[in-house]
DNA sequence: CTGTTAGCGCCTTCAA
DNA sequence: TTGAAGGCGCTAACAG
């Protein structure tokens, strides 16, 4: 009931404490009686070990750390919860290093928190570092990695963002459209992505390649935040002169912003605009939001798994390939309106055409949507 | 640069390691000068401490543990973060336990990671404890705090859920509204949620008082998510028979939902249906949802804040006050159909009246939102 | 299969 | 103001 130490344990049963450590932990050279015994008396006692002893005495602390920008966005919490997914099968511990969603933070959280030696090793969420900071991660020595983000010397785990964005456009353009406007994400608090460069360039060397030019009143930001995102969409939309046929939002919590400000400007979606985001939010489905999927939390339970094999002794592996992604096609894209039906394929649509002038755009079954490779 | 332990910066000088230990800890009892070397040296050598033979050896681990039913959630992220603001500034770091949003490693988180000893002490999150789980955490005895749920034993942070309901439909009868249809969240992972119950309660009590009756059909499941809480509205507002003049839904996500199906069914906000919800999510502003706001980084800062202060020896503090919750009136809710401006001070919308047909009611500068008291 | 013996790296009395 | 020494609880060699 109470407390005890190992020592308590095997006191208890006359044995020692190496034979309690090695039942407890399931190594072999135990008889199978004592083992019983032991872990009966275990339970009996009340006995829980020590992770700090066990480190001590190992050199293994059986927690990982994750560092990120901040908990409380939608791709972080959901990969953190695939990180941890993957932790809890382990039997490790997860530490979360957040900076809060601002650098102050950043050397104390470098220099203070993470080198104290909690954590056997350590995922990189969506940040850049400063050469200083790699050099200390990489003085710690522990497995590192980075999730959704690119880090010049770390492996990385995540989705091919330039593909990505990639397949966003050739999406608009085969529809027939020509006027694409783009909806950047961005760094509003001073930590550094690298993931909205990559989709930004992606974005405008897609437009090259379809020979489309990139319009500059047509580029516009958001920085990854639907408030943010709407304003910019009211602007961009509300703007005296040629509006676009289709905003391509660097999130879906952009999009949305998009569809909310086209809502309130009277703007008919798809008709007279579509809108496209990248992450497949939880909102996109019910929405009708057509989108490039991803999935935050497999990528997070994927990277951490890659670190807990090689904790294991498995040799590091080569950087990992990217994360699939694909495109998921709903309603809130369709041809421009100088183009009716302009490629695309099945039947018109009958009673929906009414749905199809809502914002949220039509009862969506969203597991049956079909993705394009 | 490489590492060392203590007893290497204590070398390098020519001093003990107790000396090594007090300078770098702060304590008293080192002369300026030593003082000075011993963290020029430890910079020097690169030395971090072991987070492990310092709990060891003064049995703190600098540690807070939060234990929740997943990341992934809007408020349980957002305190997340409220409690790492307040642990990263007393230097402590914050390991998380996860049940990701299912009760079947409920019993591996109780048994094995938590009481690993890692923690000084643990914030239970909106989660309700069984009997044993409640006895195994305090024969842990650290000290522990429930954030926005309630655990019988444990002292609580979190707002005053009754209440927030019962303001909730306050503002909603003063506009004039008799008939009011109530979206429950609730427990769809086998996780056990206490505030739902509180806040149906509430509804039910608020109802009564104002002469009101409860009508089953109206009240209707949402699972505190914006997909079943979309779906579920569709079928209360599309259902044969009477409508509801509101919904009051137990949370903005769920509100959403209601927004979403109102508009797919052409349903006007408000005229038709007034919509409310609780928290204030970050999307609420922008869409001009009229909410019951609470601040739930707030509430795990504070949690944290009375946890922490109690490591530092400070008495234990009873339960604490209430946490803030408040009114925020925007554009989705007004006085029902049959009662034009009843009780609805201020003037008439002139050029508004358009836009208040729309889902998304209203440019809204969310800033200057009025609060009720 | 089991026990004995050293530490792991630091903190904390106690003595100087 | 500083140093010496013991021990926190466990694991990992090495014996038996």
């Amino acid at each position: 009931m109470t407390g005890t130490g190992i020592d308590g344990v095997a006191r208890a049963l006359g044995v020692s404490t190496a034979t309690v450590s090695r039942a407890l932990r399931g190594l072999p050279g135990v008889s199978a009686a004592t083992r019983d015994r032991v872990l009966a008396a275990a339970e009996e006692l009340g006995y829980v070990p020590s992770s700090s002893a066990a480190h001590l005495a190992s050199g293994r602390t059986m927690a990982l750390g994750v560092l990120l920008p901040r908990i409380d966005e939608w791709y972080f919490a959901a990969a953190l919860e695939g990180v941890d997914r993957a932790l809890r099968a382990a039997g490790y511990d997860l530490v979360v290093f957040s900076l809060g969603g601002s650098g102050r933070n950043r050397e104390r959280v470098f220099h203070r928190s993470m080198l104290r030696k909690r954590i056997d090793g350590l995922l990189v969420m969506c940040m850049e570092l400063t050469p200083e900071e790699l050099a200390a991660l990489q003085q710690l020595d522990y497995p590192s990695l980075t999730v959704g983000g690119y880090v010049e010397g770390l492996r990385n785990v995540s989705i091919d963002d330039s593909a990505a964005a990639g397949d966003a456009v050739d999406h608009l353009v085969s529809l027939g459209h020509r006027k694409i406007a783009y909806l950047a994400g961005g760094d509003g608090h001073g930590v550094h992505f690298s993931v909205p460069a990559r989709r930004e360039a992606a974005f405008r060397r897609s437009l090259a390649r379809h020979g489309l030019p990139v319009r500059p009143e047509w580029m516009v930001f958001g920085d990854f935040r639907f408030g943010a995102a709407k304003e910019a969409a009211e602007r961009l939309l509300g703007a005296p002169g040629e509006r676009p046929t289709a905003v391509f939002a660097s999130s879906d919590e952009m999009a949305f912003g998009v569809l909310a400000a086209a809502q309130e400007l009277g703007v008919r979606v798809p008709e007279e605009l579509s809108v496209i985001g990248i992450d497949d939010h939880d909102f996109a489905g019910p929405l009708g939001l057509t989108t490039v999927r991803q999935d935050p939390r497999e990528q997070g339970s994927c990277a951490a798994g890659l670190l807990l094999a090689e904790l294991r002794g498995h040799p590091a592996q080569a950087n990992p390939p990217w994360q699939p992604h694909r495109l998921v096609v709903r309603r809130s894209t369709g041809p421009p309106a100088g183009a009716p039906g302009f490629d695309r394929p099945g039947p018109t649509l009958h009673g929906e055409e009414t749905a199809a002038r809502k914002l949220f755009v039509g009862p969506v079954d969203f597991r049956s949507a079909r993705s394009t490779p």
